[in-house]
DNA sequence: TTGAAAGCGCTAACAC
DNA sequence: GTGTTAGCGCTTTCAA
């Protein structure tokens, strides 16, 4: 336990000035090639460990890029953060993370704590922000990403896509199938923003194509579990037996309800069409497959990173990236889709 | 963009010394009430963002917890981060994530990164590291925790649980159910180290049993998905027709194999009997419920958590706290299994 | 409860 | 390619 091994010391037992240390720790550093071997023979012999917390102050960088998003336990987000931080470590960056549990205040909270580590850049999921939230993020001084989304009034940079517009385009997609008695499953009010604007988009394009949208069952507050969408589906069922169709806020919650379908051995979709959102691995495995929406989050993810070390070379701002999501049609709503074999 | 305004400005602004809004910025800061909120106040109003990473330099605190895991995208590491993050933020300690793609010279690497940025501590997933890497944690000079495991020979601290015994508890069911000729599907090698314990107690179980072990399917490079499941149950049919249940190495694997089996008109439980691992909510929503063990991934982030808290409090080492996973017995093993309503 | 001086461990800037 | 000097923005320490 040799700790508190400086740079001073491998200096000293190199024969060299700090200067010439710091510098064989640089990837550019201009030193001797022999210089530097031996200094790192040196460090790593006095089990050295370069401290970042000195370098980050004098240097005024951190290689941090701070992320938000609402729950660490998502395969959308953390797809996300996986994209976005492949490309950023390729440069040296490292991805600072901090969840919000779907809630505006604890973003507020966690954005001022990231911004106090001084981060190179900031990443936030979604375009509503408290007011002071906002004010730190126009302040921040780096450049922000807004993403999964495509805020009205941006603070900055944004890549995303619209989630009312993928619930047209399902919409659509059941009208074209010939379905008219058509239902939603999602959380309440408006926590989760843009499980909330997928609500929106559905009940306008219902409203567009001239049917009514009074099917709407409130699962809780988001996320919205699997068993959450079983039960909104039992709920759908009771309060509303002749539903054709249901669109489901996300694939987990349409999972549920698929389940709870073969639970009481209704077939899907001879008897009752579903679909979700995200392109969750379960909507192309499960038995039928789901028709879903691929959000492409790990492409979201891969274009905030190079909008963002851009945006570090060269200074920008307001840049919008759309990430135009795709309709993939699963058997639970087609009958005559190509079953996937694993 | 009022970038840059230090401590000194709100100061001269606030008509005090640095020190006494440093004190402030404090909880325990010993400052009058009025004169902190004036600083307060006039710090929102100027914009100031208090600097972390020249506090963390002058005090020797980061209050970061680094942390690896193997996979950001596993509902089971997600559930130990947010388990962890969750008890010590109550203490204004953040946690600091890097993972590692459940690779070893990564997770080397990743070890590196971590300890230069001067966490208080460091978790890793697992107790197999490189010699360099084991060489850093044991010298890090901070408390050291390997979760989810109990190597034989830790570095430090150990909260975890055996992943072999629990395969054993896993076959030891099966038996008693009558089964004989089971299988077990899985990663190939040894790439994730908790995958290949559980193969190896299967093998052990198996053996103990008066069993051969002689249907070990090997899926790949580990994790294994859903699909991969999926296709190493088509292969098990292939192979060995007459298998009568299969061991999967996690509730994932094991959802791909059972719809392998809807897909062929295989009844579950009936005509083949599946198992998991990790109790997912996959396992407890699916039809039938998945046979599953629960290792209380998120037990094992909070526990992890105290012992760390402890030891900040008061130095101590080599601790080991074992969290007892229960096995989750569901519909896929058992004819008569309640069926959980959604 | 408040302030002044010193310095955390590196690197920017400049000299050679 | 290498060394010297100064200092990043806070907090420790000590004094009042």
């Amino acid at each position: 336990m040799q700790r508190s091994v400086k740079m001073k010391d491998v200096a000293r037992a190199a024969g060299v000035s700090v200067m010439t240390v710091s510098r064989a720790f640089k990837k550019d550093g201009s030193v001797r090639p022999e210089t530097r071997d031996a200094i790192l023979k040196v460090a790593e012999e006095l089990g050295y460990v370069f401290d970042s917390t000195a370098a980050n102050l004098r240097s005024q960088r951190t290689d941090f890029i701070a992320v938000t998003i609402p729950s660490i336990n998502n395969a959308n987000f953390a797809d996300t953060v996986a994209g976005l931080s492949d490309v950023v470590s390729g440069e040296g960056l490292q991805v600072l993370l901090a969840y919000t549990n779907y809630d505006m205040e604890q973003e507020e909270r966690a954005i001022e704590q990231l911004l106090r580590r001084r981060p190179e850049a900031i990443v936030v999921t979604g375009g509503k922000h408290t007011p002071r939230a906002r004010r730190l993020l126009e302040s921040a001084g780096i450049p922000v990403v807004e993403a999964w989304d495509l805020p009205p009034d941006p603070v900055d940079n944004v890549v995303g896509f619209s989630n009312a517009a993928t619930m047209e385009t399902m919409v659509t997609h059941l009208v074209a199938q010939g379905h008219t008695r058509i239902a939603f499953i999602g959380g309440d009010a408006d926590a989760d923003t843009r499980g909330a604007d997928r609500r929106h988009g559905f009940s306008g394009a219902m409203s567009a194509h001239g049917l009514t949208c009074d099917r709407l069952i409130e699962a809780g507050p988001p996320p919205i579990s699997m068993r959450e969408g079983a039960s909104a589906m039992a709920r759908l069922l009771e309060l509303h037996p002749d539903t054709e169709a249901v669109v489901c806020v996300s694939d987990l919650s349409a999972f549920g309800a698929l389940t709870e379908c073969q639970r009481r051995g209704l077939r899907v979709p001879e008897d009752m069409v579903i679909t979700g959102f995200g392109a969750y691995e379960i909507a192309s495995v499960c038995v039928p497959t789901l028709t879903t929406v691929n959000p492409f989050p790990q492409k979201i993810g891969e274009e905030t990173a190079r909008l963002i070390l851009q945006a570090l070379q060269k200074p920008a701002r307001h840049q919008v990236r759309q990430i135009a999501p795709e309709l993939v049609v699963g058997g639970s709503s087609e009958r005559h889709v190509e079953r996937v074999s694993g």
